[in-house]
DNA sequence: TACTTGACTGGAA
DNA sequence: GTTCCAGCCAAGT
Protein backbone atom coordinates (compact mmCIF):
# COMPACT_ATOMS: atom_id res chain seq x y z
CA UNK A 1 0.00 0.00 0.00
CA UNK A 2 1.14 3.49 -0.71
CA UNK A 3 -0.42 5.17 2.30
CA UNK A 4 1.21 3.29 5.08
CA UNK A 5 -0.42 5.37 7.78
CA UNK A 6 -4.03 5.31 6.59
CA UNK A 7 -4.83 1.92 8.05
CA UNK A 8 -2.98 2.70 11.22
CA UNK A 9 -4.71 6.02 11.70
CA UNK A 10 -8.10 4.36 11.46
CA UNK A 11 -7.08 1.73 13.98
CA UNK A 12 -5.87 4.40 16.39
CA UNK A 13 -8.99 6.53 16.15
CA UNK A 14 -11.24 3.49 16.49
CA UNK A 15 -9.46 2.40 19.62
CA UNK A 16 -9.45 5.83 21.22
CA UNK A 17 -13.17 6.09 20.54
CA UNK A 18 -13.73 3.01 22.71
CA UNK A 19 -12.28 4.54 25.85
CA UNK A 20 -15.17 5.01 28.30
CA UNK A 21 -15.92 8.47 29.63
CA UNK A 22 -14.17 9.12 32.91
CA UNK A 23 -11.34 6.69 32.13
CA UNK A 24 -7.95 7.04 30.44
CA UNK A 25 -5.18 4.98 28.88
CA UNK A 26 -1.61 5.56 27.73
CA UNK A 27 0.09 5.86 24.36
CA UNK A 28 2.11 2.78 25.19
CA UNK A 29 -0.95 0.62 25.92
CA UNK A 30 -2.62 1.67 22.68
CA UNK A 31 0.63 1.11 20.77
CA UNK A 32 0.88 -2.42 22.10
CA UNK A 33 -2.66 -3.30 21.01
CA UNK A 34 -2.21 -1.60 17.65
CA UNK A 35 0.96 -3.59 17.11
CA UNK A 36 -1.05 -6.79 17.43
CA UNK A 37 -3.69 -5.55 15.01
CA UNK A 38 -1.53 -3.82 12.39
CA UNK A 39 1.90 -5.27 13.06
CA UNK A 40 3.47 -1.86 13.32
CA UNK A 41 3.67 1.28 15.36
CA UNK A 42 4.99 2.45 18.69
CA UNK A 43 4.11 4.91 21.41
CA UNK A 44 5.60 7.84 19.50
CA UNK A 45 3.62 6.94 16.42
CA UNK A 46 0.38 7.02 18.38
CA UNK A 47 1.33 10.46 19.62
CA UNK A 48 2.07 11.65 16.12
CA UNK A 49 -1.22 10.28 14.81
CA UNK A 50 -3.15 11.94 17.63
CA UNK A 51 -1.48 15.25 16.94
CA UNK A 52 -2.53 15.13 13.30
CA UNK A 53 -5.84 13.28 13.28
CA UNK A 54 -6.98 13.21 16.90
CA UNK A 55 -9.40 16.10 16.50
CA UNK A 56 -12.46 13.87 16.14
CA UNK A 57 -11.91 11.60 19.12
CA UNK A 58 -11.57 12.02 22.91
CA UNK A 59 -7.79 12.56 22.69
CA UNK A 60 -7.65 13.79 26.29
CA UNK A 61 -8.28 10.20 27.46
CA UNK A 62 -4.90 9.23 26.08
CA UNK A 63 -2.06 10.29 28.35
CA UNK A 64 1.65 9.62 28.82
CA UNK A 65 2.85 6.67 30.89
CA UNK A 66 3.27 8.96 33.92
CA UNK A 67 -0.28 10.28 33.56
CA UNK A 68 0.88 13.63 32.28
CA UNK A 69 0.37 15.35 28.94
CA UNK A 70 2.49 17.26 26.46
CA UNK A 71 2.57 20.94 27.32
CA UNK A 72 0.92 21.89 24.07
CA UNK A 73 -2.46 20.46 25.02
CA UNK A 74 -2.17 20.11 28.78
CA UNK A 75 -4.46 23.02 29.67
CA UNK A 76 -7.16 21.90 27.24
CA UNK A 77 -6.95 18.32 28.49
CA UNK A 78 -7.36 19.49 32.07
CA UNK A 79 -10.73 21.04 31.25
CA UNK A 80 -12.01 17.74 29.87
CA UNK A 81 -10.55 15.72 32.73
CA UNK A 82 -12.37 17.83 35.28
CA UNK A 83 -15.57 17.79 33.21
CA UNK A 84 -15.55 13.98 33.12
CA UNK A 85 -14.40 13.62 36.72
CA UNK A 86 -11.33 11.62 35.70
CA UNK A 87 -9.32 10.91 38.87
CA UNK A 88 -6.38 13.30 39.07
CA UNK A 89 -3.33 13.56 41.27
CA UNK A 90 -2.77 16.90 42.93
CA UNK A 91 0.64 17.57 41.44
CA UNK A 92 1.99 20.47 39.48
CA UNK A 93 1.25 20.08 36.70
CA UNK A 94 -1.75 17.82 37.40
CA UNK A 95 -1.56 14.22 36.20
CA UNK A 96 -4.21 11.58 35.62
CA UNK A 97 -4.32 8.95 38.36
CA UNK A 98 -3.87 5.89 36.16
CA UNK A 99 -4.22 3.58 39.14
CA UNK A 100 -7.90 4.53 39.35
CA UNK A 101 -8.66 5.80 35.85
CA UNK A 102 -6.54 3.31 33.90
CA UNK A 103 -8.31 1.46 31.08
CA UNK A 104 -7.14 -1.00 28.47
CA UNK A 105 -8.68 -2.24 25.20
CA UNK A 106 -11.10 -5.12 25.65
CA UNK A 107 -11.83 -4.31 29.24
CA UNK A 108 -15.48 -4.74 30.17
CA UNK A 109 -17.24 -1.48 30.92
CA UNK A 110 -18.58 -1.94 34.37
CA UNK A 111 -18.89 -0.44 37.86
CA UNK A 112 -15.89 1.58 38.81
CA UNK A 113 -13.91 0.23 41.70
C1' DT B 1 20.25 7.64 1.22
C1' DA B 2 21.12 10.05 5.84
C1' DC B 3 19.70 13.06 9.40
C1' DT B 4 16.20 15.32 12.19
C1' DT B 5 11.86 15.49 14.59
C1' DG B 6 7.95 14.18 17.69
C1' DA B 7 0.87 14.89 21.92
C1' DC B 8 6.54 8.58 23.97
C1' DT B 9 8.80 4.83 27.37
C1' DG B 10 11.58 2.56 30.77
C1' DG B 11 15.59 2.21 33.29
C1' DA B 12 19.47 4.53 35.64
C1' DA B 13 21.35 8.20 38.53
C1' DG C 1 10.06 11.87 44.65
C1' DT C 2 12.89 13.96 40.48
C1' DT C 3 15.81 14.58 35.99
C1' DC C 4 18.72 12.41 32.23
C1' DC C 5 19.60 9.37 28.57
C1' DA C 6 19.25 5.83 25.10
C1' DG C 7 15.83 3.32 22.45
C1' DC C 8 12.01 3.47 19.69
C1' DC C 9 8.99 3.92 14.73
C1' DA C 10 7.49 6.36 10.88
C1' DA C 11 7.35 10.75 8.44
C1' DG C 12 9.44 14.90 6.72
C1' DT C 13 13.67 17.41 4.78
Amino acid sequence: MREVAEDYVEAVLDLVGQIPSGRATTYGVLAETLRERTGRGGARLVGTVMARYGGGVPWWRVVRADGGMAEEVRSRALVHWRAESIPLRRTDPPRVDLYRAGWEPGEMPGPSR
